[in-house]
DNA sequence: CACAGTAGGTGTACGCCGTACACCCGTCAA
DNA sequence: TTGACGGGTGTACGGCGTACACCTACTGTG
């Protein structure tokens, strides 16, 4: 009794509770507003109690991560390679969108927790029954890059500038600054049809890239490619 | 000579000396310890005496970016597409690569400044010379995605831990654990051949990556893609 | 030459941040 | 009964970005 009234005051903090807390704060109000202290406001406690549950806020971002990574659908069994890696990446990039901090976070990380070496280590493996020598492997692993966890790494909007205010450095912001960019942006917000708002489908763009390195890689198994032929064109 | 005296005494700031100074201090001690006290220490200078030519510590980063951008070469004349687009991006790689903070730096903008703004539209038009479609330019800027900096997103190192303190939630450190990640880490450990220390070829594995995407667009062009016919298979 | 305007450097202060350190209290094993 | 200990608390420190009022030395104008 004692303790169940002491449970109705308060449910004790743990640290998947803290990592939780810390992925919706960061999903509702972003992660720039997270601090330590803003999320244990959140979880009613004074900021120091996290340092109880996790060591300094760097590994509390490295626990979010994990949480986020652990959305992602197992491996679908049976496919082959392409298929395989297709699948996992989408569930992957599925995961990373409900969480748009979350792509950032990662990429700030300095090494990597044994949930994304896991992960890795599940799509390395499908590139090696799938074929891939152990060569061509560490070269494709390289350039899928960020993209193996769903992440384009887009430089910014495709239109040349969706903050409404203006650049103060620009001396003059006539149409002809940049004519292929004005052009470009043209031609998205034209053909974006019925939809008024946003002009590009990044799930195709993420597809269309995706399959563009997929297909080169199929292509270069298929040829035995071996980094030690090592020529500017990578297959004709 | 009044004037004299005084230039001796201090050379007046201008926007110009506080980026070159806010670089050279990143160059120096990382992005993370640049903070606007320390740079107007470095340049003996009270701390607010920085916002009379920076609006704020944003607009600080932008011009640093834009610093960095003034390194990379002009384009070169006369050369088909895609040796036009490779070198450009290998110079902005070089430029990147000499200020290894730049590219996180690049990345947390929101939006692109002129500079920036009109390196893509040079780019752009390299594939408009160079003969793709409006369409096809579109979506193969967005394949290229930050790699048109030169800059590869990499997740991490290569090798599964090279950060030597363990990590903590790791329950055993078998050598079992991560099968594939541990033989590719070997592999490319091994091949290093004569060099000890890193086991990646950065350089090779972004011309890896590079060209498998060119030789992409290059076939896509040749067989008029277009993404009315939004099929899987980007063309075979 | 006198003087007002102004560009640019200064000083102080506020509210935020991460976290070190000492403390304290309830629980449970011996 | 006691003593260790897991876990929440309170205080404090040094650092951050930057708002705001101020001062000062130079400028162009009469």
């Amino acid at each position: 009794m004692a303790q169940q009234a002491k449970a109705v005051r308060r449910t004790p903090l743990t640290r998947d509770r803290v990592l939780r807390a810390a992925v919706a704060l960061a999903d509702g109000t972003g992660i720039e507003a997270l601090s330590m202290r803003k999320l244990a406001q959140e979880l009613d406690v004074v900021p120091m109690a996290l340092y109880k549950h996790v060591a300094n806020k760097e590994q509390l971002l490295d626990g979010m991560v994990d949480v986020v990574m652990s959305e992602i659908d197992p491996p679908a069994p049976g496919a082959d390679w392409q298929d395989a890696v297709r699948g996992r990446v989408l569930s992957a990039r599925r995961a990373f969108l409900g969480h748009p901090w979350a792509a950032q976070v990662l990429q700030s990380r300095t090494s990597p927790t044994p949930v994304v070496l896991a992960y890795m280590d599940s799509v390395i493996g499908m590139f090696r029954t799938g074929g891939f020598s152990v060569d061509l492997t560490h070269h494709v692993m390289h350039a899928l890059g960020s993209r193996m966890m769903g992440i384009t790494q887009e430089l910014f909007d495709a239109s040349p500038n969706p903050d409404p205010r203006p650049r103060s450095t620009a001396p003059q912001e006539g149409a002809g600054q940049f004519p292929y960019v004005t052009e470009l942006a043209g031609a998205v917000a034209h053909d974006a049809g019925s939809v008024v708002g946003q002009g590009c489908d990044d799930q195709f763009e993420f597809e269309f890239a995706l399959d563009l390195l997929l297909d080169g890689f199929e292509r270069l198994r298929r040829q035995g490619w071996s980094s030690a032929d090592r020529s500017r064109d990578n297959g004709r």
